[in-house]
DNA sequence: GTGCCTTCTGTAAACGTTTGCATCCCTGGG
DNA sequence: CCCAGGGATGCAAACGTTTACAGAAGGCAC
């Protein structure tokens, strides 16, 4: 991809050559068009920046910036010859709106807000390509934003509110947030979508957690398997987060289902990391009754786990199954069997959903599907 | 974490209520310092949407909107008493400033554009994690263009030329743009930082590509290795990246250093992907003479080695041995030998840097150390 | 011809800050 | 006592849009 050359009249010295008037044809760097009114001293500042304004294009084109702010909006109410008049010579002037003015002005920013307690976790970067590359087509900004834990309330209400006046919309990514006696809508006073959470006050694209790990516990439960292990991911200080709790309680209904019993034993801490999934396998090893099969509330625990089994020279799936949760990146490559959580597609759909909450449209709450992709790593019980 | 209510005086009909002046106590439901103003008609709609402004503070102390402004942005000559009462107030009203009227005010935007041709690989991934964290906590916003192909290029000039607008400083993320026939800088008209890539006009945080990955072929060879793959990532079509040639040089350099001969049959396509790479190791082992080790241009592509070479029985390292490229976040758990390239670290450089530009401080080029992180994917050939 | 739409255009007032300049007051040196 | 100087403050003009409102011109029915 190659840029070209953005400024026609770059890097004169505008003040003196503006006012003074005693320009050589040899300094003219400036654009055709835009010369009688910079000669004749009409012209703002701005454009002597090489940045023309509305006021440029009206005085240009013989109209009233009015015209110009209509016709270039595509209103009603601009006769045809006056509008491709003023398109044309916006075009020639690349001429751009100054995001700020017309923010200001309007009240309508152009811009959604995306929250996320960090982003150097799987989970929102994968949610943020997608909510990204929808909003991107729709000519929207994103802003995105971290929300840590408030050290100094006052300060971090301040934030907030400051936040919420840039943007025409919020996606929130795994905030966890409650808004103490508010409305997230209120609170935030524009529409938010919160992804992968219930919030009260926001549309809400979320997944059954406790459904999908049932249902990936049921899959190795019906492939015979009576001693299940399970590698759970910890309740983050910082993050009350109902998920680990919700795929642990998914993970018991399926054990009770099946008559099995529940064994505090075979739930094990992995940490949502693959050295902690790891650690986590020779953990469940020592038990005196070993599983024959892993659930793992993450698939990064599961890649530990996989490592783990085979360093200790356990076949998978023949002496261990393991399922994991998320279909991360690698998960096909590496062949693991897992539930899938399509991020990035509710990503999309999050996106699309604030729009239409701004468009003033009405928007119910989805629950995604988590569909179980059977690959290498779950066997029948030997 | 519990965000209180934010908007003490909510959803009352503010016109009809504002400019008749008939309320009831029963009715007010705004701050006790607001009220007076408010039934004495002196209120901006701002205000009566429960958004003060700089007025509404100058009003409640007594000052100037000029003595405000300077009070809350700590500028001198305000006299230390009002100062105390201005921010009172202020904080009192939850005040904060309109950022789009900053904005066009001052022509600072307290924002800085983060532009990548995606966000849903793992390099700008990373990169942008360490380069949010930082502007987080300087106060700067962070918004996120994906760089795409210029379908309609006066379109794409007019946005390109917007977005500049909307931010104090730049930072590309392997976009790989060439400005034609201008410097990066100029054509911005912003401060710019390239990370992972050289661009004329902008600061740049790189490593030496070809450096490393002579270094990772040096390590294997240093361990007796003489029939070496290497796993490539092709050019993409859209994204002129001499990173890969880079690379491969690299591994030539470090082969015809040792006297070995640069067999392209050795050479194969990975795609980038664990599943290419997969692939790729199928393709070396049809080699009538198979290498005993391969050097990967990615993690990505090396975790798909991995895969395969267990699906054949191969062991690794007693086998083959495998080195990656990039430090991925699963290379320390899964045991992957490679090169570190600190993307996160490059990314907080990056923002620093970009700020340091912004204030007019010199700064200069930077390449960013690659260092061998030996694991337990390579071993001496046995 | 008159009155009333409709279409088109212009004027000017927001929008909420920042900032150059003028003014006022106070202090201290002469 | 006068005057210079500087601290503190206010006034008002930007900043570049959007938009309510007014007015002009033309068409049409009566």
């Amino acid at each position: 991809m190659r840029l070209i050359r953005a400024r026609p009249w770059p890097e004169r010295p505008v003040g003196a050559a503006n006012k003074s008037g005693n320009d050589t044809a040899a300094t003219r760097l400036v654009s055709p068009v835009l010369w009688p009114l910079l000669s004749a001293g009409l012209c703002s500042r701005a454009v002597a920046n090489s940045r023309p304004t509305i006021k440029d294009i009206a005085r240009v084109t013989g109209v009233s910036v009015a015209t110009v702010s209509r016709a270039l909006r595509d209103l009603p109410y601009v006769a045809p010859a006056t509008r491709s008049r003023v398109v044309e010579a916006a075009a020639e002037l690349q001429y751009a709106a100054h995001p700020q003015a017309s923010r200001l002005a309007s009240g309508r920013t152009w811009t959604i807000g995306v929250v996320a307690p960090q982003f150097g976790t799987w989970f929102p970067f994968r949610a943020l390509g997608g909510i990204n590359s929808v909003f991107a087509k729709a000519g929207y900004d994103v802003l995105i934003s971290m929300m840590t834990a408030p050290g100094d309330r006052r300060r971090f209400l301040t934030d907030a509110r400051s936040f919420c006046r840039r943007v025409d919309g919020i996606v929130l990514i795994d905030t966890f947030v409650s808004v103490e006696g508010d409305s997230a809508e209120s609170f935030f006073d524009r529409p938010v979508v919160a992804v992968g959470e219930q919030l009260e006050g926001a549309s809400s694209i979320t997944i059954d957690n406790r459904l999908a790990a049932r249902r990936a516990a049921d899959h190795l439960i019906g492939l015979g398997h009576e001693r299940i292990g399970l590698v759970a991911g910890p309740h983050l200080a910082d993050l009350p987060t109902p998920v680990p709790e919700q795929r642990r309680l998914g993970y018991e209904d399926a054990l009770r289902a099946a008559g099995q019993p529940v064994d505090p034993a075979l739930m094990v801490d992995g940490e949502w990391t693959a050295a902690g999934g790891a650690a986590a396998l020779s953990a469940l090893l020592e038990c005196a009754d070993q599983p024959t099969a892993v659930f793992c509330m993450s698939d990064e625990m599961a890649f530990g786990v996989l490592r783990a089994a085979a360093r200790r020279g356990l076949a998978v799936p023949d002496d261990l199954s393991v399922i994991g949760f998320d279909d991360h990146d690698l998960a096909g490559a590496l062949g693991l069997t897992t539930m899938r959580q399509a991020v990035d597609e509710m990503g999309v759909r999050a996106a699309e959903t604030v729009m239409a909450l701004i468009d003033g449209e009405p928007v119910a709450d989805i629950t995604w599907d988590v569909p179980l992709m059977v690959r290498e790593t779950t066997g029948p019980l030997a």
